[in-house]
RNA sequence: GGGCCCGUAGCUUAGUUUGGCUGGAGCACCCGGCUGAUAACCGGGAGGUCGUCGGUUCAAAUCCGACCGGGCCCA
């Protein structure tokens, strides 16, 4: 601050950042505080990797700050940060769709033909592309990790651990092959996990239509609804609850028609004949001719069968069943020992089994299927629905649910086990523990785990002609088992690993690699213990221990929180993590969802650039955010100005303060004597004891609300009520005290702030304390979590608060007496008794209080008679009929006299400042200044002169000749000009200007 | 249809767990004041059916119930 070129006032939020980031970067700052102190108590940490085969978006800094914050904190309080590294998801269908759009690949007959082997070695090469853009975000946004040895879930050693992961799910049994249905996605031609598939539900139009399925002994039709026609093909049974009441209707159209009584009115017109009631019970058994033939006869079929899951509220009450596309229609379907009939291929079309839709995909074949039960006289009502619908979460196609081979996790195992350690974990916000994320859990479905896919970590099983699966824990178990040594570098993806082959663990006979890779969530929750490459090499994972924190956004309650806990549950039998932050979305500034797929997306880093990381993290920090924020180009402008603009300002002001008589720096905690500055350190301390509370609770906002309330005190009761004691000469004991006291109070503030607004704060420290951003070891970030400070004062601070209170009271008198506050009053008047925390304050507490109004005295009167201050000559103020203070109207002609001289040296005053000058710089004044007015100044002179640097300061009567150097103005009709001239010009440049 | 969350001034919100003074504050607006750091600050004004209705209570923004509206998750 010392450098000429750096003008008065704070430097803006994106100056700071620069120079921080400049200091940091050259000195190593990041990387000696990554991993907190090497011998302190660990603390547990993963973070979430992204994947980042596409650009981050704003959203992507929220989670990020959270997570800074508690580490920032946890490093400064000495803790040993266990993991800090940053990782990268690399697997899964997100990187193939990016190398399938680059070579137009259709399908995954096109991406066989393509070669797998060639395919997979772009997906790596493409998966980490973004990896930079992320890490240029994270370094801008302040969110410290060590991103130069990521973890990343592609590589050999990582895998590995998955495969162990995998290997004792096996060996406990709850890795299983099944045949169940599944969500699929046909453009992927491959399942999908219910996790995936709730980050996909979107409002879509499907047909809802009612058929009539003709009783074949019963002139009767049954009248079933669904919303996808293109499963009634593979329809095999119609399902009745067994205890509803049937009606059958008589219809002047056509055969009479069997529905549920209760859904009659949807139906039919009030008065509608019904000709039978029966109970479900009694349908039974009755049979139907399909509306299609592609299934062929088989036992059991085409017949109503009961089951309780039919709804009351929807359709007929009669539930057409297709056992391969619906998990009730499969379980109903089995059974009844029907079978199953799937007239679709993996890509979601028609084979030759239905004839009319033959090579159409499955919706595609809605409207023919549709036309043709209609021209067969079937078609009772046909509408468009619009609800719901999953789809697939990475391509936008639609899904179906189909019976298909899958390996699972049993998570419907452990339901319990997992509910018990969700249980022993802390959620913020409380209520997603049982509510949103405990209720996933207790209806928790098995984990379909395989993916027909090709990038991906290869299911480690390996399975005989006679169906014997043999899992692989190991690399070096796969070598043992296969009887030849893995290839030096053994990558362990698809092909290279397909083309092993084992003797099965239980008969001997050659197994080969069943053709699937994982969930990449799976990837995902590994990496508390994958990411050390546990258990084949030493590292810090300790089995026994869950992560001591973790944070992201809301949609990873399906995600990552779930795989974490499934993982921590199934194989070592404990919690994942205890203690989970959670946050909300961001909405764009119009309250809109921020959408990545819309376009429109708010670039991060050009914004992180225009307001600084700090603005962003403040932004997230000072709200709540476990509800959506508004984020955009105007609320990231006011974001951190309020707070973190008022607190470089206030270390502007102490700079130049410092500066102009070269006070040190505060070296240890200061013991002023001054009640004002008693009050300060009392005040940080009692900031200082919030912001730990809340931090060690992982919980940000009261830390914030606490820092910003510290900084308004500071800025708006401790400098302004110090002014004149920092304007004093620096030799006066008060002065240094004055100076000192905020001198140490703002480098703890830096400290304070540092988890939270890592930039402001290095700022900060390094200014005041005047390490000039030169040496790694100065940085607030090494710099340790404030001790315990001086003993709190709290009756010093009521007094304080009370004070404050009273001058607000005092204020409101002026204005009612008309009278501004530059011209001095003679006398304010307390009533009544003093609290005891205002006696605390003594005579400097009314002397405040005189000084703040500008009133001459201030008295305290026990004992009030109203009648002693009658309005004519009193404001006074009552509070429950009693007088509480009371305000001397009328100035005398001496008081005006001074107030008006007052008025000019305050004109002056804020000319200099116009004129651009500082502190020390010298002014030549010439005032013009008639009669009463004139003589007031002339008995001043000397002290006006003194604190306007005027030398010298001449008083004349006669009106100045106007000019560029002289101002006039208009003081209470009296007419003001004064000439004013810069003695010595302290800028070279300046001075030789125009 | 089920679960969870939310609803306080034009906007952002504190207060709701544990019922109690006149429902606070910031931004924006109007009037006035102050100002040798500040896009700062201070006083006054205007702006509130505390989503609606009902209940409990001496007393309800706060507790209970129903409903309305919004969001998210799941069927």
């Amino acid at each position: 601050m010392a450098d000429d070129e750096e003008g008065p006032g704070a430097p803006s939020p994106t100056e700071v950042q620069e120079r921080v980031l400049r200091y940091w970067e050259a000195t190593g700052v990041p990387a000696r505080a990554y991993g907190g102190r090497p011998d302190g108590p660990i603390f547990r940490f993963t973070d979430g990797p992204p994947g980042v085969n596409g650009p981050p978006h704003l959203g992507h800094t929220e989670p990020g700050t959270l997570k800074d914050v508690q580490l920032r904190y946890r490093r400064m309080r000495g803790d040993r940060i266990v993991s800090a590294k940053a990782g990268w998801d690399c697997h899964g269908l997100p990187v193939e769709i990016a190398i399938e759009k680059k070579h137009g690949l259709k399908s995954k007959r096109e991406i066989e033909a393509f070669g797998v082997e060639a395919f997979c070695e772009e997906c790596r090469a493409t998966a980490l592309d973004y990896a930079t853009v992320w890490r240029e975000m994270a370094r801008r946004q302040g969110y410290w990790l060590d991103y130069d040895r990521p973890y990343r879930t592609m590589d050999a050693p990582y895998i590995e651990s998955v495969w162990w992961a995998l290997k004792t799910l096996f060996d406990r049994g709850l890795l299983e092959k099944g045949h169940y249905v599944l969500p699929y996605c046909p453009r992927c031609e491959t399942t999908l996990s219910s996790h995936e598939v709730a980050q996909g539900y979107r409002e879509a139009s499907d047909p809802s239509v009612t058929v009539r399925f003709p009783l074949e002994d019963a002139p009767r039709d049954l009248l079933v609804w669904t919303t996808t026609p293109w499963t009634l093909p593979a329809n095999l049974l119609v399902v009745a609850h067994p205890d509803r009441e049937y009606a059958v209707v008589r219809r002047p159209e056509g055969r009479d028609v069997v529905l549920a009584s209760d859904a009659l009115p949807r139906y039919f017109p009030e008065g509608a004949e019904v000709v039978a009631r029966l109970t479900g019970r009694e349908l039974a058994g009755a049979a139907y001719r399909p509306p299609f033939s592609a299934a062929g006869p088989g036992p059991g079929r085409y017949r109503v069968v009961l089951d309780g899951f039919v709804s009351a509220t929807e359709g007929t009450g009669l539930v057409h069943c297709a056992p391969s596309f619906g998990p009730d229609d499969y379980r109903i379907g089995a059974r009844e020992k029907v079978g199953v009939f799937d007239p679709l291929d993996s890509r979601g079309v028609f084979g030759e089994a239905v004839g009319i839709v033959r090579g159409r995909s499955f919706k595609a074949a809605d409207p023919i299927l549709l036309h043709d039960l209609a021209a067969r006289g079937l078609v009772v009502r046909s509408e468009t629905l619009r609800h719901t619908y999953p789809f697939c979460w990475r391509c936008d196609h639609a899904l179906l649910y189909r019976a298909i081979d899958s390996w699972f996790v049993r998570t419907s195992r452990i339901t319990d086990a997992l509910v018990r350690h969700n249980r022993a974990t802390r959620w913020i916000p409380p209520y997603l523990r049982d509510g949103r994320f405990g209720n996933f859990l207790t209806e928790a479905k098995d984990w379909a785990l395989s993916r027909s896919r090709y990038w991906g970590t290869p299911l480690p099983v390996w399975v005989c002609a006679e169906g014997h699966p043999t899992c692989v824990g190991s690399f070096a178990e796969l070598a043992e088992r296969s009887g030849a040594p893995l290839p030096p570098g053994f990558d362990p993806h698809r092909v290279t690993v397909d083309r092993i082959v084992l003797p099965c663990a239980t008969c001997g006979a050659p197994s080969r690699r069943e053709p699937y890779t994982i969930d990449v969530w799976f990837d995902s929750g590994s990496a508390p213990f994958a990411q050390y490459h546990y258990p084949f090499e030493p590292g810090p994972f300790d089995p026994a221990a869950p992560l001591d924190y973790v944070s992201e956004a809301i949609d990873q309650t399906r995600g990552w929180f779930y795989t974490l806990l499934v993982i921590a549950t199934a194989i070592f039998d404990r919690p994942a993590f205890r203690v989970s932050l959670t946050h909300e979305f961001l909405l764009e500034e119009t309250g809109r969802k921020m959408s990545k797929s819309k376009g429109q997306v708010l670039e991060p880093l050009a914004l992180l650039d225009r307001f600084g990381g700090d603005a962003i993290r403040w932004l997230f920090l000072s709200q709540d955010f476990t509800a959506p924020i508004r984020v955009g180009p105007t609320t990231l402008e006011k974001a951190g100005h309020r707070t973190l603009g008022t607190l470089r300002n206030v270390v502007a002001f102490h700079l130049e303060n410092a500066a102009a008589d070269r006070l040190p720096p505060a070296g240890s905690a200061p013991a002023p004597d001054a009640r004002l500055d008693r009050w300060l350190l009392s005040r940080l301390e009692a900031t200082r004891e919030d912001v730990t509370a809340a931090l060690e609770a992982y919980d940000p906002r009261p830390a914030a609300t606490a820092l910003r309330e510290l900084v308004d005190d500071l800025s708006t009761w401790y400098v302004r009520r110090s002014r004149p004691r920092f304007w004093a000469p620096a030799d006066r004991p008060d002065r240094r005290a004055a100076h000192a006291t905020l001198s140490y109070t703002l480098a703890e503030v830096a400290r304070l702030f540092a988890p939270l607004a890592p930039f402001t704060a290095e700022w900060v420290f390094q200014e005041v304390r005047g390490t000039r951003f030169e040496d790694a070891e100065a940085s607030v970030h090494l710099a340790g979590w404030p001790a315990r400070g001086a003993e709190r004062d709290r009756t010093l601070e009521a007094g304080m608060a009370e004070l404050r209170a009273l001058v607000e009271v005092g204020r409101e008198l002026r204005q009612r007496a008309g009278v501004r506050s530059r011209i001095p009053l003679a006398e304010l008047v307390l009533f009544g008794e003093a609290s005891a925390e205002l006696e605390g304050l003594g005579a400097e507490g009314l002397e405040l209080l005189g000084d703040e109004l500008h009133v001459k005295r201030v008295i305290r009167v026990p004992a009030a008679a109203r009648a002693n201050y009658p309005e004519a000559a009193w404001a006074v103020r009552e509070e429950g009929g009693r007088p509480i203070a009371a305000i001397s109207r009328t100035p005398s002609p001496e008081l005006l006299e001074e107030g008006l001289a007052r008025e000019v040296a305050r004109r002056l005053q804020q000319a200099r400042k116009e004129l651009g000058l500082r502190y020390l710089d010298r002014i030549r004044v010439t005032v013009s200044a008639p009669g009463a007015l004139g003589a007031a100044l002339r008995a001043r002179r000397s002290s006006l002169a003194s604190d306007l640097l005027a030398e010298p300061f001449e008083i004349v009567a006669e009106p100045l000749e106007p000019g560029p150097d002289v101002r006039s103005w208009d003081i209470d009709g009296t007419r003001v000009s004064a000439r004013i001239v810069r003695a010595v010009p302290t800028d070279p440049r300046a001075g030789a200007g125009p």
